[in-house]
DNA sequence: TTTATAAGTAAGTATTCACTTACTTGGCAA
DNA sequence: TTGCCAAGTAAGTGAATACTTACTTATAAA
């Protein structure tokens, strides 16, 4: 009426619904976000949403399968891996790959965990393309450094796992719970960290330390399966 | 009528209440769970509910703040750290604990995570109290072998946090994202190998971090002598 | 037995939810 | 200019939602 109406073609109003949906998803969850709030913040009528997906569930898988596609943090991975320089620069500049995008976009990883908690059925697909093939591609790195002769013989993807768990776990833990409240860590000081701490113990033949003939038993009964 | 009515004392009922919701929201979350669902598995009618909380929010902290108060884990890591043993023993069993009440039960993690995302006021008191304490015992522990010169002098806070995140993350993935529909480790396993890589970093002489490439080829040469 | 009171409920309220129906309007090809 | 169709909406629908009100009944002390 007063204000000059702007139409849409269909592909740019559906991509527009999919950007405020997932920012809304994100911050809300599924079950906390309403159709309501994403027609208002599109500037639209709930009609137009329900033209455009057949049910907010459908917009919700849309917003997931739209994230998984843009985000393939697996084949960044193994492009760092495949760079040159030392181990502990590769693994630091991972480490410091992760904790920048987290700290920068939080709407990945909120989806993520809004998902799984919510139980919808995309969560285990959602988990295996976007985090599960990450330490796939770091434990394939660890396998070779295993047969290098130059990692100890642990289970690879345990071991990158626990890699990707420290890593992970600090971003959770500062950004999601707010521990960067009292106190906060520059990038680079946690990358390096956990570089050092992790290969460290990687190279490490554990032979000096505190321990004797019983804990090297019982190392090697925690190495039983190795991929 | 049919059946005979067995009244509660006020007290009893208030717990059987905190008890249904405890579940219901580490399930479904705050948003999802209805108080019409709360009542229904109480056996009683939501007025009930409402006679014994003013509102569903005042249910949810008074959910969180017994939870709290009954999980004090951030003692019971204290005394097993106080334990006599090897330190690869400790941390074995300090993993082994956490693993395996997490498997046993996730509501206390569950409503952990749903606090955060959803964004609750309670967060972060509840973070503090029934995480972040945790990984500052451990941080003292860590601290103490530094200055015995047993531990390579990393920031103990980011060391400690840095064992629990391989834990917890593992937990999580294994138990949330359902990881072990796909391979499952045992608690022995994983404690073991955490422990080791862990404690591994830790002891290894590489001196001090800021680290670089120098410190990483001084390291691989040491490595060699060791036999 | 009586009776005060706490435990408990039936049947609401206003509002919000996901989703629909019947209609209007802008823009473009002819 | 006309006519058509896709983009868009106003105004609903019934079912849930959190929460209330006015009432009933079990129980234990007197």
């Amino acid at each position: 009426m007063a204000t000059t109406q702007v139409r849409f073609s269909a592909a740019n109003r559906k991509e527009q619904i999919l950007e405020v949906a997932t920012r809304l998803f994100a911050d809300q969850g599924f079950q906390g976000t309403t159709t309501r709030q994403i027609a208002e913040h599109s500037g639209v009528t709930e009609a137009l949403i329900f033209r455009h997906f057949p049910a907010k569930e459908e917009l919700y898988w849309a917003v997931i399968e739209r994230k998984i596609r843009a985000a393939g943090p697996a084949q960044r991975m193994r492009e760092r891996l495949a760079r040159a320089g030392t181990d502990f620069e590769l693994l630091s500049n991972v480490a410091s790959e992760i904790l920048e995008r987290r700290a920068t976009d939080q709407t990945l990883s909120r989806l993520l965990l809004y998902t799984a908690l919510e139980n919808h059925r995309l969560s285990h697909r959602f988990f295996r393309m976007y985090v599960a093939e990450c330490y796939e591609v770091l434990a394939e790195f660890v396998q070779k450094r295993i047969a290098e002769g130059r990692f100890q013989p642990l289970d690879p993807l345990l071991a990158a796992r626990s890699f990707l768990g420290m890593v992970i776990y600090h971003s959770w833990v500062q950004e999601l719970f707010g521990g960067k409240r009292y106190q906060d860590f520059s990038v680079q000081q946690v990358s390096d960290t956990v570089a050092r701490l992790w290969l460290d113990g990687m190279c490490n033949a554990s032979e000096g330390l505190a321990g004797s003939e019983q804990q090297n038993q019982k190392r090697s009964q925690a190495q039983q399966h190795t991929r």
